[in-house]
RNA sequence: GGCCCGUUCGUCUAGUGGUUAGGACUCCAGGUUUUCAUCCUGGCAACAGGAGUUCGAUUCUCCUACGGGCUACCA
């Protein structure tokens, strides 16, 4: 039987790393066996729940290329179903009413360190019961677990769970206010969606037995359970706000292509068993194992992220990335618009780009540079410079071909005849037409330049030097 | 307080009852380059601690420590 999988996020915040991981790792899971991947908005909390949220949940999956299989199903959308249920598990005295008070079960928490809820109303005499009823007393449904016993289940990650039922107590099934619980909700829903594979955070193996009491309840078929380890900042505590990027959005407006993310994100608590670690989806889909996820929690390292980013930028043909690069920020170019210009400036900048963002640093090709740094100036610029540059310039100009090889014989021709090095001509030529010491091949840089523009820029230096 | 899960270089990880404990990122050194980046070569760097089982434990068991999770009328 084909898998079916859901990833199931609550519009409680954007789309952080945790939950991609758990998208990815599900979506890829589907598609190894032909399975189904679906999203389910799990949006039971009305205070915290928010529909930009789910639009941005879902803009961010369509961004990483997560396509579902079906149109995500919210959960507010399912009260009626929720109903049904409590209405069927209370008939058949699986779950009871519970009237004792909020403050009054805190306060035995309080005082008497009773953590589990000591089955005050369940097996209340019917007169009680009625009473409180007719009283319009405020209620919670309650589960009414076994007495005795374990709860044991093969996570497909961390092996066999065994919970003794003592542990346990009859948890609450729907507010006060009639509404569901989340234990609840997920049990159904992952029931009626014949989701055959919860694979799902590490943060939910607590839950997990409770969910299957409910299942047992219910006498539903139990789906196979997975869980994934917990993602953590760099400071080993669980990501958040405070490690500055967790919305993936964020991750898109730093410039990260989409497999960028995912072949990192892969990488955390999973590896394909040999030392392969650029990889794009298609091959992640071909080998992915639930078996190989590991069960320790893994640190974001955005280091490797930019190892990872620039791998996936420098594989990109040039005019691929150019249309990347104008899509993430039309103004990087100086709204220079000549297409064949651009790849070849593309083409030399390639190999310098962590991520998209970075294009915008190699400005000197779009514009002259605007002054020349102190530093900089002072380490190249010697007592010979300006007659060097001059005499490089007049020789320039006297070039009636312009291309590459031309202006290598050009500049090797030039050290040779004043009899100095390399450097001497190259650092200053740099500082003058690109504004800085470190950039891409000289010859090629003014080949895209123009001669025009090339002498320009060192008359500019020269004259800038003398005032 | 209770219960559950975890612990191999700084980080991501491989691995085995006997290995020089392997790879990747970072960092450092060297090479290539006019420079930077890329690329190549080399280097630094780990089995949390303690008992036990064993001829032998990083590997198996237990304990401790540390980290995380659950213990909500959050999900």
């Amino acid at each position: 039987m084909n898998p079916v999988v859901r990833f199931a996020p609550s519009p409680t915040g954007k789309l952080h790393i945790g939950g991609v991981r758990t998208a990815l790792f599900n979506y890829l899971f589907a598609k190894r066996h032909d399975g189904k991947f679906l999203v389910r908005i799990e949006d039971t909390d009305k205070e915290r729940s928010k529909a930009e949220h789910t639009a941005q949940i879902l803009e961010s999956l369509k961004w990483l290329g997560l396509a579902y299989d079906e149109e995500p199903i919210a959960q507010s959308s399912r009260s009626k179903r929720y109903n049904e249920v409590i209405e069927s598990l209370l008939k058949s005295g699986k779950a009871y009413r519970c009237f004792a008070t909020n403050e009054e079960l805190r306060g035995l928490r309080d005082n008497n360190k009773i953590f589990l809820y000591p089955s005050i109303w369940r097996d209340r005499k019917k007169e009680d019961i009625d009473k409180k009823l007719k009283d319009n007393t405020p209620f919670t449904i309650r589960l009414r677990i076994p007495e005795e016993g374990v709860v044991s289940f093969k996570d497909e990650v961390y092996g066999t769970i065994t919970t003794k039922i003592s542990e346990l107590d009859d948890f609450i099934i729907a507010r006060s206010d009639g509404s569901p619980t989340y234990n609840l909700t997920v049990v159904i829903d992952d029931n009626d969606m014949n989701i055959s594979h919860v694979i799902r955070g590490e943060d939910h193996i607590s839950n997990t037995p409770k969910q299957i009491l409910i299942y047992n309840a219910l006498g539903w078929d139990l789906p196979i359970f997975g869980h994934l380890p917990m993602i953590l900042g760099s400071d080993g505590k669980r990501l958040s706000k405070r490690h500055g990027a967790v919305g993936t959005k964020t991750f898109k407006n730093m410039g990260y292509l989409p497999e960028s993310l995912i072949n990192y994100i892969a990488l955390l608590g999973w590896n394909p068993g040999n030392n392969d670690e650029v990889f794009d989806i298609d091959y992640l889909i071909n080998n992915f194992s639930i078996q190989n996820v590991n069960k320790k929690a893994a640190v974001f390292d955005l280091t490797k992220l930019d190892w990872v980013s620039s791998h996936k930028i420098i594989a990109k043909k040039s005019s691929e990335l150019l249309e990347l690069i104008n899509d993430f920020d039309s103004s990087w170019s100086s709204n220079n618009r000549n297409n064949d210009f651009l790849v070849k400036v593309i083409r030399l900048i390639k190999d310098r780009l962590k991520t998209l963002s970075d294009a915008k640093n190699h400005s000197y090709f779009f514009k002259d540079p605007t002054g020349f740094d102190e530093n900089a100036l002072k380490k190249c610029w010697k007592e010979d410079t300006g007659g060097i540059l001059d005499q490089f310039l007049s020789k320039l100009k006297k070039l009636d071909e312009w291309n590459v090889k031309i202006i290598d014989d050009l500049i090797r021709q030039c050290v040779e005849e004043l009899s100095i090095g390399m450097g001497k001509l190259m650092q200053p030529l740099r500082l003058a037409l690109a504004g800085d010491l470190i950039g891409p091949s000289m010859p090629e840089l003014m080949e895209i330049l123009g001669k025009e523009v090339c002498s320009k820029r060192l008359e500019n230096i020269l004259e800038f030097k003398q005032s």
